[in-house]
DNA sequence: GATGAATGAGCTTTCATTCAT
DNA sequence: CATGAATGAAAGCTCATTCAT
């Protein structure tokens, strides 16, 4: 028989970030991403059920990704609150600089993903974020972070924060370094604006 | 082509932003757009060259809003930085809780706008940005800000922190009082997070 | 505004007709019904939810015009039944040889349909159905007709024959006399083949 | 081209017997047929050159079948035209008794491959309803039947009435024994309804 | 021969837009 | 101006068929 050839998988979905960020999700051609990963557009749906499915796929596997990645950290005793926080904007801007593209599509397309397929949306999101939270409620109890922190208001102000950054850097309009952005961005967290 | 004057075009935009907010741009109707303003669909296009052209308009009425509204605080001279900083936020918040769905529009489809149509996107969100821009300079200035203060930064992150705070109030999932977070968000954007 | 333009259903139904009747449905092109109906494709799906509707539209006229021409016969109390029973062939042979296509796609598609979508399909055969049975049991009740008939066996039978008679008839090969086929028809139904 | 012996060939025209009973012929998939038969999608076309032959196929077999075992009915001396005769009823409706599926392909399916493929069907359908029709006019010479029989219209209005007995037992809603049916049928075109 | 991955033509259906009335 | 019937391009998806292994 013709086996397989390469990883047909992973290159739709690497076509696929491709074709959604230049597009968008929903002006974005099966054609496009078939032509983009070099097969033909039928071949598509022996691996992903319809368009929807491809970008799900992607989700689930960058916070899948974002997940593994968080979790180890979160639960180690050896690290102080301030130094995981750290580590988690660190991981979160750096699995994304990888790939400009796929900054753009989870900036992007993730607000009407988790609206019109709540059901279907990665649980790994959720996850990162319970991460995220447990971080920094231990930075509270140990008296790193103020004690006035609210931390759902907290969680929604970070994430635009970086989406925002993301969205900024892959953009590429202004070439800014990532890197310095994220060292500020870090700062601007813990101490704001007011000079003190 | 915004032709006509009077309240059509109107019930036309108010139409759309409840459209456009529940279905997103692409998955809304012409059809949609229509029965809810109560006219016939073809009369759209006596307002209205095409959907795209509805959608700016509405970004542009939005941003002008907020530009006339920036303006003269940002001219103000009896007003501190801080305080021309603190109604900044106070107005952006307030124009858009005045109408969930507007916050929706604009958080979720600005920025594929931005992308697919950057020479007719509105120029006053420019402008609006500029005059954030000179009251965070002028508070550096006159020494209520931090020196180190990286506008550029700044811009992206506050940008990104209202549009999550406004995403979020707008889906609607979690009750909160938009009012109360718009204090916080101020103390936070000039405090941050550390305990001091 | 453009108003309609003759009856559009009705030629889409009578194109329809033609096209089930020539590739079967399905192997009919929406486009081809379109054509046929000299309208764009697009301008069916006014009319007709989608393609399945259309055929089950045009199996609820037939049993219709049937059922309402077979109702009044079967309560009619001046007739014999043996009168009403040849109206009954009458009935049915002479509304289906106005239209070869309609004949044919009564006598091949009837049989799938009921069997892809029970639930929607016309109510009016059943109730034709009904009162052909009707008019037989009262042909037994007054002696016209064997005691010994079995009323589900006859029904099936009869209708295999109409069937098979109007395939043969629309087909065309053989040119045969429709009308003298329906005396025949008659005849054959009720003396059967045997020399007495 | 049904090149291959063994079987493998008998397995796929099982299966697709199958398959066509349960979605038409239009609707069936050769995947499914495939699955059914325990073999991949591509070697069916190492027995048969598309779906269209396997169906042709299908119908050859039966015929071919139905052919040879009426033939020496036929032509046997030692019988009455009218012993003859119940033969071919009891052979037509047995053969298909065996396999209710098969039954349903043939009733539903035939009336099209005709139409469509009228070149490629099976001789063996003309030749088996010849031999009917040799019994017949035997039977009227032998002045057993009557002699105003005509030959053509009988044989449309028996093929008529054996399909729709078998459609009807095969879908199998009402339970009826066909057995008991194929004596009421045979008693039915030979005497009629009317009472005597 | 057997496999099943790969193909791509071709289908139905949608909906922004047009335009006769 | 307003209407909404009509349009037709365009897109997602299916599945019979091919062919490299």
């Amino acid at each position: 028989m013709r086996t397989k050839q390469g990883n047909k998988e992973e290159a739709i979905l690497t076509a696929a970030v491709k074709v959604f960020a230049e597009s968008g999700y929903h002006a974005a051609k099966i054609h496009s991403i078939a032509d983009e990963a070099g097969i033909a557009a039928g071949s598509i749906y022996s691996y992903f059920e319809n368009k929807q499915q491809i970008i799900l796929a992607l989700f689930d596997d960058v916070w899948k990704e974002l997940y593994e990645q968080i979790s180890p950290v979160e639960k180690d005793n050896t690290l102080t609150a301030d130094a995981k926080f750290d580590m988690l904007i660190d991981i979160v801007i750096d699995v994304f600089t990888v790939d400009r593209n796929l900054a753009l599509v989870v900036v992007n397309e993730e607000s009407h993903l988790i609206r019109d397929y709540p059901e279907e949306f990665t649980p790994y999101f959720e996850k990162f974020m319970k991460s995220g939270e447990a971080i920094v409620k231990e930075g509270v109890i140990k008296r790193q972070f103020r004690s006035d922190i609210k931390i759902d208001l907290l969680r929604i102000l970070i994430l635009g924060q970086i989406r925002s950054l993301l969205l900024t850097w892959a953009i590429g309009d202004k070439k800014i370094s990532i890197q310095a952005m994220k060292e500020d961005l870090k700062k601007f967290i813990k101490c704001g604006i007011n000079r003190v």
